[in-house]
DNA sequence: ACACGTCCCGTAAACGTTTACGATCCTATG
DNA sequence: CATAGGATCGTAAACGTTTACGGGACGTGT
């Protein structure tokens, strides 16, 4: 089966018609409409994705770009693959087809994004893993094509976004740890340029003024998020005069490595240190002790994320223009074994 | 910035001598090429890709179908995002861009291939995560599209794939339990209806055959690879009156729930029950004791997958057609202590 | 009988590229 | 001087689809 034309003089209808036809458009009697899907059904043919995006400047394909550095290669953990999950059952309902575009780990992620843009292959886009000042927000502006950003930005311009709640998170757990007593509470982030790193610190800066304690810079380890990481916090943490009574670890994955330094001191997490993770994976309650942690349903995310997308869309939303939609996710408090004790009992 | 014509008459020169300018194609005196090539840098001028499929018929896009079902999303771990790195430091020298297709989890893998190759919007396409039988060969096979396959399957056709070396680590697992005097030694692993699962329990039967050991179909247990699974999986084996004294877990993310569930029983890997994994990953050596387990290179992996496939492709390949190539990816022992004692002698 | 509206369909242009073909100019060679 | 041939460029067709436009057939109301 070539083309349209062949499937047309099959039937002996014109080209025209048969467009028409398959495309649920009006002006065509239902059934020859009929005959022409039970032929295209027959015949195995489906629309050159080419023409049609050539003809309609549309391609019906909405990219989610990942940037799959070595940093997120260790940590990402399938985050992606989960909210993908969530992404394509909205866009599923629209005939929309999701494709993933991981920016080579040797291209800068501006240039990556430029091209992709002008090669036309999507007709929407979600960009992730956003930096503090990152350049594809005016990209994205300028070319006019609809788009939300996974993380928040300080470029992003008015621009759409969701993000987890780091505030709300680290919020949570400084409030949970100094109910227990703590008043020394060390944190792990990573660099302050990606903007998760920058937020997640500065919330707990403002959590712990809100309860009087000063800051000491000593207590925020810049760490990869990894089991390496957490070793290295635990390893940096140990070494100080004053040690903190409780750590805020960023990614649970990096606990594992952190219980494994702190042991080989012969210190028990949930004893000896109050241990509190985010975000939560299904390892975090294989730990011994089960660690405290946040857990959010990354699918929801996903339908979330669609559904903001397509309501910039003009084609998929009834009042577009609408407003641009900036949205905070919620996390949820799992409490564990790896904070629960009063500081100063030891059982 | 509209499209050639446009750049064409910018320039003041006829909308061919341009396009050959830009593609590097002679019959173009280098000078106007210079002035080409700088007027689309500044104006900022990229190809349509859409046009430019329809003319050639040609996308200069791969695709990589994952299915990410439930199964996958819990274990493969960044196993796609490693292995796209190498698949695209290889196809950016080529000009090629990877995009992944995710299947979505209500959608059969099959009719989602279908899609994919009718709208044309990939030259050529890797799969993943075969099935023991999986129709999609015979379908790729039909259309004609250069494929390669990440896994075998019986219904391969001799199509040209990729695996890793299940046979390998098995026997070599098997090998090393019985030299440490084990006789009694389980195994897990996928349903087989995936072929991973099929392959990797065959291979254990015979390296047992090998020793003359009688196999015991209560030691094979059939679990998700998960930390969930690894839990399971202990679960039942403690169960048996009969217990085996070493098991040959896959993934290591298995290891985390085996080793928390046999310790709740008093019983501590790497002295009352040998341990080992496959595959390795960072937590491998986070594990107390740590895990003897399996290495490899999937960045390298990849690379050589992206050559497979570029050696079926008429317009990257010499010798084209070539012959189809089945490649069996090698790993390396990473011995650890989960299986470093002498079965009786406990220290 | 006439006007008019509805339903259905065919025709052809347009989307942005690439490329086969032919035209032009210039140089070297006889 | 005639001619061949190379270098460089312009022209136009083609890729497969969608869609604006117009036209024929038919029914309905005056």
């Amino acid at each position: 089966m070539k083309g349209i034309r062949q499937l047309a003089e099959h039937l002996d209808i014109s080209i025209g018609t048969v467009s028409r036809a398959l495309n649920g458009k009006p002006d065509v009697n239902e059934e020859t409409r009929k005959r022409v899907l039970a032929a295209a059904e027959q015949l195995g043919y489906v629309a050159n994705q080419s023409g049609r995006s050539l003809r309609q400047g549309t391609t019906n394909v909405i990219g989610l770009m990942i940037q799959s550095s070595r940093e997120t290669v260790e940590n990402s953990d399938n985050f992606f693959l989960t909210v993908t999950g969530g992404l394509q059952s909205v866009f599923s309902r629209h005939k929309l087809d999701l494709v993933m575009l991981p920016c080579p780990h040797d291209e800068d992620p501006y240039e990556y994004l430029k091209r992709m843009v002008a090669r036309r292959i999507v007709d929407a886009l979600i960009i992730s893993e956003t930096q503090r000042v990152d350049k594809r927000f005016d990209l994205l502006a300028k070319t006019k094509i609809p788009f939300v950003a996974l993380g928040r930005s300080l470029s992003d311009g008015n621009a759409s976004w969701i993000d987890l709640d780091f505030d709300g998170v680290v919020n949570s757990a400084v409030d949970r740890l100094v109910a227990h007593g703590h008043r020394r509470i060390a944190i792990s982030a990573p660099s302050s340029d990606i903007n998760l790193g920058f937020v997640f610190v500065e919330g707990y800066r403002r959590a712990l003024e809100r309860h009087g304690i000063i800051h000491d810079p000593a207590l925020v380890i810049r760490a990869k998020s990894s089991e390496q990481g957490g070793y290295q916090v635990a390893d940096e943490l140990l070494r100080l005069e004053d040690r903190p009574t409780a750590v805020i670890l960023i990614y649970e994955l990096m606990a594992i490595g952190f219980y494994r330094r702190v042991m080989e001191s012969g210190i028990i997490p949930g004893r000896d240190i109050a241990v509190v993770g985010f975000r939560e994976a299904p390892r975090a309650k294989f730990l011994q002790p089960p660690l405290t942690c946040f857990r959010t349903s990354l699918h929801d995310l996903g339908v979330e994320l669609a559904e903001i997308l397509l309501s910039g869309m003009p084609a998929y939303s009834e009042e577009y223009p609408g407003k641009t939609r900036q949205t905070i996710w919620p996390l949820e408090l799992m409490p564990g074994e790896s904070d629960a004790f009063e500081l100063g009992t030891k059982k």
